[in-house]
Formats: C-alpha cells, structure tokens, sequence
DNA sequence: CGTCTCGTTGAGAGTTTTCAATGTAAGTGG
DNA sequence: CCACTTACATTGAAAACTCTCAACGAGACG
C-alpha cells in the first residue's frame, strides 16, 4: 500500500507509525473485472479507495439499460455517499472496470479512524472538497455541451482513458446511447 | 447571525465564546435582489454562506445565454470551489435572487479559522460530504429523467420553491428553455 | 400611458433515441 | 489452435424529444 501512503502525503504529514496506524483500520480487498463491490438497494457499508484499478458506479433505469454516473480510478474515493453517511440503501451499484486493488472502510471504523487521527478530518475535508469542485465542473459541462462536444471535450481531455475503457461505457458515462457515440465517431473521421 | 449559530449547533459542539470568535472570521453582507457577489473570470475571493435569502450560480453560454447551475438558501454554502481553493478566475456568476443576507469568508480567513478552530475541520468535512452526496443525487437525476421528468420531480419535491423562484430560473436550472418548460406546464395542465 | 419583464403559443428545424440488422473482435472450452 | 459463443461496435431509417425564432399577452412599475 505504498500508493496510499503516498497519497496521504499530498495532504497531510504523518510518520510511519501513524501511518500503520491508519492503514489499520482499512480492510484491503482485491478484484477481478466486472466484480461487485456495491449493489442498488443494500445497505452502503463501504467507502472504497481505489489503489490499483478502475471502479464505475451506475444505476438501473426504467428500461433495464445501465446508467454509469462515475469512475474511479488510482487514488479516488467512491461510494453512494448518501447512503453511507445513513447507512441506509444504496442507490447505485459500484463494480470493477478492471482489475483492482481497493481499500474498504466502514463507517465505524472511518468514525474511530476520525478521532483517533483528527488529521484525517483535514484529509478528508480536502478530499470532498476537491469532489465537490470536480461535481461543479462536471455539472457545468453536461450544461454546457451536447452529447457530441461532450465526447470531444472528454476525448481531448482524457485520452489515455477513452483507450483504457470500453466504448460503450463512455457512451453511457456522458449520458447517452453506444449507437450514437458510434455516429458522433463515424461524424468525426469523416 | 442567530442562524448561522444554529447551524453549526448540528454538527459540532461550541460555546459562546467559540462562536463569537469563529463569527469574527466572517464579513456580513447585505444584497438587494440581483446583485452581483462574483463574476466570471474573476479572482475567485470569497466563499459564501447564505443567511437569509437566495443566491444562483451561473455562466453564459456560448450563445450568451445565463445557464443556472446551483441554487443556495438558507443555511448552504457557495463559491466556485476549484477556483476558490486554487485562488484562480471563477468559471461561475454568483448572484442573489432575493434581498439576501451572507456572510462571507476569503481562503487566507478560512485556513486562520480552521488552525484556530479545529473542530471546524470536523464542520467542513461535513457539509462538503453532504455537497457531494446531493451532488450525486443531482448528477443521477440528469442521467436518469427527460427535461419533463426533471420539471415534475423537481416540482413535487420542492414545491415550495417553485413558488419562491421565476419560472425562466427554475427552466433555466433544469438545463431547457423557457419556452419548453411553458408547453411542458401547458401538457401537465390538460 | 408607455415600457420592461415574464410567460405562452405554434411552426419548423435540429438533436438524440429506438429498433433491427450486420459486422467484428475477443474469450472460452475442446 | 480451432470452432463456438458472447460481447462489443457500426449503420440506417423512423420516431421522439427539445430548441429556435417570431409573435403575442399579461402584469409590474415608473
């Protein structure tokens, strides 16, 4: 668990102790592709941190189709964070992209972790903090842009993960359908 | 500033003397309905907790359009959080929809705030935890709903309002145009 | 009274989805 | 390694959704 400790250091100073001490209170569990993690309508036990890998979260609509809404990859936190802070039922489902490496806490051991460690309160009011920031700018562009400048914008922004996920997942990841995306690519090589 | 006192009040444990100091970090202001309390592309200064009142966070488009994204009463927070905490331009127009009372704090305050205050650390984790949860909900409800599903489930969630708040704003808010939102009332209507 | 803001209406145009069919790549078990 | 199956990507036509634009009506306010 290096990468976390690693990622720790970006917002807080603890030594190697403190660290142990920390890490103890995680459970570390390890994924194959397309595994659950979470699932739509039980109980949102777990706060996952992604060390190795990718994690989607979606929904179930009316028609049956899969809604992604996130992704998580290295170093991001996920989990239906209503529901946790409740521990009431999830409305969403979490599963691996990939192949994953996750750490898991529960709400408990987050609590006993908070005032055992209070500079976990500072990390963790910097990391919603950026959460929300990247809410508001994600919230903005699905204002801002159609469907089609919404792949163009997300294609240039982030190429190396438009090569490291399925198609169909970014098609239902920016909100709409594999065919369109199909058409909006078939538009631009033209 | 009874409120504001009262709110803190749900999430830690202070006395009066505490509170009195924490105030200290924050200027009161007072706005009349549609004044301006920060512009796009300007330095991003202050982060606003609205007291009495409503503000609205929006940019314009590139057809020079004002597209709404957030709306903030009572008791909630609002700035441009990326720009905020890198102290860069703001993406965002905040502005008041109502006569309004905020108190306002810059990030040098904030940062002297929370060393002098840690139990405020404990404060902002939360209400940035509950940011993302209702960020979350708000981002699912975008993938999941049609422009009239949108209008009648915000409607019959927050009726009330509907009633506080002109009819082109909440349009606006829900991603369509005013004119959509008029035949959308005039179908639910028949 | 005139002006401004806001809400409504209707026609036409643009965007996105649905559905069904086909093609292609990739994994699996023998 | 091949054959089979499944998962994913593409295409095209018709339908559904949403926007644009221009015009009109009603109320607020100086």
């Amino acid at each position: 668990m290096e990468s976390f400790r690693a990622h720790l250091d970006k917002f807080i100073k603890i030594n190697d102790e403190e660290y142990t001490s920390i890490l103890s209170f995680f459970t570390i569990l390890q994924f194959k592709k397309k595994e659950n993690l979470m699932k739509e309508g039980e109980i949102c036990k777990s706060l996952f941190f992604v060390s190795v890998g990718c994690l989607r979260k979606f929904f179930v609509n009316e028609k049956g189709v899969e809604q992604t809404t996130e992704f998580a990859i290295e170093n991001w936190w996920m989990t239906d964070t209503f529901a946790f802070e409740r521990q009431t039922k999830s409305d969403f489902n979490i599963q691996t992209v990939e192949k994953s490496v996750v750490l898991s806490i529960d709400l408990k051991s987050q609590e006993l972790l908070l005032q055992k460690h209070p500079v976990m309160e500072h990390y963790f009011r910097m990391v919603y903090q950026k959460s929300c920031a990247a809410a508001e700018r994600r919230i903005r562009y699905l204002y801002e842009f159609n469907r089609e400048e919404l792949y163009l914008q997300f294609s240039t922004q982030f190429p190396w993960f438009i090569q490291r996920i399925p198609q169909y997942l970014i098609a239902s990841f920016l909100g709409f359908t594999p065919e369109y995306l199909s058409e909006i690519r078939a538009k631009l090589r033209s």
